[in-house]
DNA sequence: CATGATTTTTAGATGCGCCTAAAAATGGTG
DNA sequence: CACCATTTTTAGGCGCATCTAAAAATCATG
């Protein structure tokens, strides 16, 4: 009893949602509509990553990661992100059209093939919608300081630096408005975009506006 | 009740073994033998595949593709010699390294994946190990006339062209022996490689012998 | 061409991952 | 603090892919 594809995905949902909020502890209904299964599943699932050492269960409170289950659910989110890598600089994917290539990619079972994806891409320190992509001891490069766009109090310029929790079709939309990582934004275009996008934009202040002055 | 990894791998086994030999109709020890698994799951699976449309089965005799099944088990071909060829040019791996890893990717069901990684490699026609990758419509490049090293009757000057059947530590020792595709081999040299080779490799007679004139 | 050896299928069971329905625990409210 | 609504787990069942053991069909041989 060992990796699966399905035990993978409740590994990586139980860091990400885990990560997402203050408390570590995710619970199986959070996690049922994260993975798109029924609570009941999860349960089942969560004592299985339990028995392997992955999780901890506490009935009717919920389950967190042991450190060994981040190490493997860091591993599977740095495969999934150089994957993603791979298929929009090296393919000319779309950034909106590689995440579900990617969440089947991500589970090609190689040490040998990440570490030489890696190296093939040169070492990319975050994937096309800008996330963090973990070293191969678990370990993020140190990030950038960034601000999700909702919470720029007063409107200055800002430059995109990653799209969170995105839909295909939001980042199909973004990229129709002119939005890629890397854009500058004026508080007038700001203004305009609409409001669910602010809390899904990253961005950081820029020391040059970008206007004529 | 569609494409799943298991049915594939059936489909699969179901072409080659096939194609390696006169009849087209395979039996369930022959594929069993081939899959890893004991013939009573061939047996259960040939049935899944014959509901599907994909195989025909005659009880006691054998299952063979159905024009359908074909197509589907060379879009998988296909996957499988793309990503080996992916894995050797780009990544850097040996051609003995190649075929687990391929077995794993060729399973990632996206049509536009493997067309853009067919672009990205420049359409290919032959994998690392010299076998011809068919093209999306299911057709072949035509291939060059190659014959079995063992059959090279008067013994004169070849090139290798391809590598049938090969387990990863034979490509290992032939690829430690300076054996690659392209390598002249000169009658001297054939008399000293292991005799099981000779059934392995595939060539063609070079009109020039490499030989000082 | 009958009989025994071999191949192949069927029967019955297991583990995985999912479901629905029912039971149990939790937690907010009067 | 007792009750009810909600969350979570348990119970029971299903489809897939595999296995072993037994039955059935085929093949080979005298
Ligand atoms: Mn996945
Ligand atoms: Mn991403
Ligand atoms: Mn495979
Ligand atoms: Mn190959």
């Amino acid at each position: 009893m060992s990796k699966s594809t399905q035990r993978e995905d409740h590994l990586k949902a139980l860091y990400a949602l885990g990560e997402s909020q203050s408390s570590s502890w995710v619970s199986t209904t959070q996690m049922a509509s994260h993975l798109g299964v029924k609570p009941p599943s999860v349960t089942a699932m969560v004592q299985v990553l339990a028995e392997l050492g992955w999780a901890e269960h506490r009935p009717y409170h919920g389950a967190r990661l042991t450190p060994t289950g981040r190490k493997l659910a860091l591993s599977l989110v740095r495969k999934h992100r150089l994957w993603e890598t791979f298929l929009v600089d090296r393919l000319g994917f779309g950034w909106e059209e590689v995440h579900d290539i990617a969440e089947q990619l991500e589970h090609v079972d190689s040490v040998a093939l990440v570490e030489r994806l890696d190296a093939y891409l040169g070492h990319p320190q975050t994937d096309p919608h800008g996330d963090p992509i973990p070293k191969a001891d678990g370990t993020f490069h140190p990030e950038g300081e960034v601000l999700v766009l909702a919470e720029l109090d007063p409107l200055v310029c800002c430059e995109v630096k990653a799209v969170r929790e995105g839909s295909d079709a939001t980042l199909s939309a973004m990229s129709a408005k002119g939005i890629a990582l890397g854009s500058v934004l004026t508080p007038a275009q700001i203004e305009a975009l609409p409001a669910a996008w602010l809390d899904q934009l990253m961005v950081c202040k820029t020391v040059d506006d970008g206007s004529i002055d």
